[in-house]
DNA sequence: TTATAATAAGACTAAATCAGTCCAATTAAG
DNA sequence: CTTAATTGGACTGATTTAGTCTTATTATAA
């Protein structure tokens, strides 16, 4: 159970953005630098997000990416959700895999919420939410 | 993001144990073909549960498996824990590994205690509660 | 109008993990 | 002492993941 290597390069590349000056564009090779995240695969990662949406990017001299949005209105969900394929924490849950089992299935049910729960927190915690909670973070309590 | 097959298994026939009757030993044949999972692959499932505790096996004439305690003394994450080599959600919270941006990592608190939030509901769910539930799982609310 | 500095798109590859199998050893019952 | 079972561990094939490469495309600036 873990997280794609892309969503989690994703989060770092997009929280890097988060705490640069907004008004500028940055290159991948100096994203790629500061975060250590190797070039071609943060390539990849950016392509993903400026699909969904989150990123801006631009082409040619002086281009880069930027956030597309400002970071009190980005949520973690928004990240990982394109960059993580495969959501279903088990087979009852992905929907093109069906299971002999599914008719007498006790266990979905539970899935279903747990993962539903797990879903919540990521979709309404923010990128800002994590700069500023910085070590206070995760859930209101 | 996903659990694997084996945990996903391991429930199935954790569940199906606990639908039957306690005073009997089960054969892996005969789970193996009630709940269509590979029998050699089921064989190395129950191992691995018999060496946590959940589980008993019996050698020889007449042995089998049968759970090590009733289904209301076993929660969700006894079983799904040992069946899931990797728990880490994000590289922050894998022990072993180390990211070259831990310092500065804004995420690795939000990480840590959504895991645990999701951990907390395996923690207090039990067999029976899925059992019983059947339904309407997940959480008391 | 051309050189250059950037991303886009997609094919490709290497390594790791997963899912599953096989087999020799052990154990207990009949 | 034969048979029915699990054990433990090595092995394999398939899939997924992580990462790279290569060929376009686009925008800026000299
Ligand atoms: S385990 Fe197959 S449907 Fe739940
Ligand atoms: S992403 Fe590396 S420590 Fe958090």
């Amino acid at each position: 159970m873990k997280l794609t290597q892309g969503a989690d390069y994703g989060m770092a590349a997009v929280l890097y953005l988060s705490q640069k000056s907004e008004d500028r564009r940055y290159s991948l090779d100096e994203i790629s630098r500061a975060t250590e995240i190797p070039e071609e695969f943060l390539r990849k990662i950016f392509q993903t997000l400026v699909k969904s949406g989150v990123i801006n990017s631009f082409k040619g001299r002086g281009g880069g990416v930027s956030l597309a949005r400002s970071a009190k209105d980005i949520t973690v969900a928004e990240v990982i959700k394109p960059l993580e394929e495969e959501m279903g924490l088990v087979r009852c849950l992905r929907e093109k895999e069906d299971c002999p089992r599914s008719s007498e299935c006790m266990a979905s049910n539970f899935w279903r919420k747990t993962q539903q729960n797990f879903f919540e927190i990521l979709n309404s915690t923010t990128i800002k939410d994590l700069i500023e909670g910085g070590k206070q973070n995760a859930r209101k309590d």
